[in-house]
DNA sequence: TTGTAAGCGTTATCAA
DNA sequence: TTGATAACGCTTACAA
């Protein structure tokens, strides 16, 4: 049986000699009670210490003032800022983030979707279009507000950005560059649609170049620096070493780096280097990282902003774009000068 | 007025032929049904898609197999991998993480802390013991187990590491390697109990060597990579300039290794850097970081297990120390010799 | 503007 | 081992 500790409505409506309802509405729906009824309820509510019940409140009322978001991982300085950012919204519109995150398990991401739903939370984003037919399932007969972050499938709105087009841009400035030989570290492609997208737009700037992307140029890497580090030590022990690395986030690109320099090849002069996402720490290292801004903040800011508006049942949820663009900076630069194919 | 869409208890009751009590049985203490109507039940349940509703049991039980966590912010490389490593763990055990966070403002962790003991959270989790004391009462009046994280007050038990003993541990292999000025910088300390402490180590260190620690050499900075940079600037500017830089976190010893080479200074040669944190990337910085390996990931867990073993009434919640120890590594040398006072 | 009272979906008590 | 039923604390028609 429940704890009977903390002071509740009944406590509440006794001490203001209110009924419960009234002591209710104070708290909630201020603006239909009399002015000096309101302020006797919340004098006695603060007196108190009144904390309301959330799970009654939600029992009784449908709603919970909850989102939940569902995450690959929090280990990613990019989905920290998103989610800080998501996080500072949500609190000031009175609703609390519910974090679930998966490490990129369609079968725990299933998992994680029902207990948010079971939370009763009152709206769901996710990250990404790729999940299991019993995740949508799932979602669909929930029939709470759903929204997709960074990428996702069509026939639900999506806010993020346009993850070819980030390939595309880092690619054509590459081979703008003079660069023929493109080598490219990414995660893991079969469950996350984000490097998939930008692998894709990457070679689609090849082709608009005339080149295709061998399969040895491309390696699949876990999401770290070491990641990256282990990724382009294979492309480096390549016959025909590539001039130039893309690492399609920016943690891995830096681990590029890293790896380059480790072996004393230097970046930009022997090889460039580039990334996406354009974390704080891609301006710091040295060489100062050449990458595309990911407004990963922007993304947290307007799906916090679009699911509320949702949530309060205003107008129909459409999907947002948000900019991008390139931030050239010291790690690329024109390939050496040598004979080559 | 509630939604009535999602199959209930009473669902599953009318189509398993049984009560809703045994059919709550069945989903929640199996052990207490026979073999045959459990397996009915389940099959009812699984074919309806059914899906508890927390807030209803949450209500009826008391119980919200919840833990919330207060922590300053989620843009830390340290506190994501702490918490991705306790939401491992709580899900495991079923229960599922709460995380607000205050950005290291006392007021807005008051503010957290009342909505998560309104969530009805089993358990809380805070970080650091520098609160206001309204918010010390608050937890205190809820009656909810409750554990520090990382440093905290002494009268609550605290899951953590000893950072005064971090900070001694950097300043004495500075001190041992030759360095007699040494610059530190730190975080906020108004309300950052871990950097406080790691400072008051330092000092210790410096007192054993008969040293003490000019306030000139002490500047708060925001911890980011730009604000090691800037701390850097700051220290280099110095009259007598340190010839080795502490930060207190390694993200700002970054920074400032960044800042020196921006300038040509090189490190360690020109000057020693090291952090405290060991986070994952300062392996990988070049040259790779002296630190203080801080088991973050530990943390968690170890909190998670002690959270759990306290909500299951098992045992005096205990405080427990981890072990840290010094991470030697390339950015800390030889001070360079020339006359110095 | 306020009060009365009927739920909300689940758990837990008590009998059967 | 199961069933009937009273909570749990709050919201919300509906009535006054």
């Amino acid at each position: 049986m429940a704890r009977r500790s903390r002071p509740g409505l009944t406590d509440i409506a006794r001490e203001a000699g209110v009924s419960v309802a009234t002591a209710s509405r104070a708290l909630s729906q201020p603006e239909l009670v009399r002015d000096d009824t309101l302020e006797r309820v919340l004098a006695v509510a603060r007196s108190l210490g009144y904390v309301p019940d959330r799970a009654a409140r939600a029992l009784a009322s449908g709603r919970t003032s909850t989102v939940g978001v569902v995450i690959p991982t929090l280990n990613s300085p990019v989905f920290a800022s998103t989610l800080q950012e998501m996080q500072r919204n949500l609190a000031e519109a009175g609703f609390q983030l519910l974090v679930a995150s998966h490490e990129y398990d369609p079968a725990s991401e299933l998992a994680a979707v029902e207990k948010l739903l079971s939370h009763g939370v009152d709206g769901l984003v996710l990250v990404g279009g790729d999940r299991l037919e019993a995740t949508w399932r799932m979602i669909d007969a929930a029939g709470v507000p759903i929204l997709q972050m960074w990428c996702g499938r069509d026939d639900h709105p999506i806010v993020g950005v346009d993850n070819h087009l980030a390939g595309l841009l880092v690619a054509r400035h590459l081979l703008e560059l003079g660069h023929r030989r493109i080598g490219v570290i990414t995660g893991n492609l079969r469950h996350n649609d984000r490097q998939a997208e930008r692998l894709r737009g990457i070679r689609a700037a090849l082709a608009e170049a005339g080149l295709s992307l061998p399969a040895a140029h491309v390696t699949e890497q876990p999401l770290s620096v070491p990641g990256g580090r282990g990724g382009c030590a294979v492309l480096l022990e390549l016959a025909d070493r590539p001039t130039a690395i893309i690492g399609t986030v920016d943690v891995i690109a830096i681990g590029a780096m890293a790896e380059c320099q480790a072996r004393g090849i230097r970046v930009p002069s022997d090889i460039s280097v580039a990334g996406i996402d354009n974390v704080e720490l891609a301006a710091h290292v040295s060489p100062s990282l050449t990458t595309v801004n990911i407004p990963s903040e922007g993304i947290g800011a307007q799906t916090v902003a679009a699911m509320l508006r949702q949530i309060s049942g205003g107008g129909r949820p459409e999907s947002i774009v948000l900019p991008i663009e390139l931030v050239e900076r010291h790690s690329s630069a024109l390939p050496r000068r040598k004979p080559s194919g």
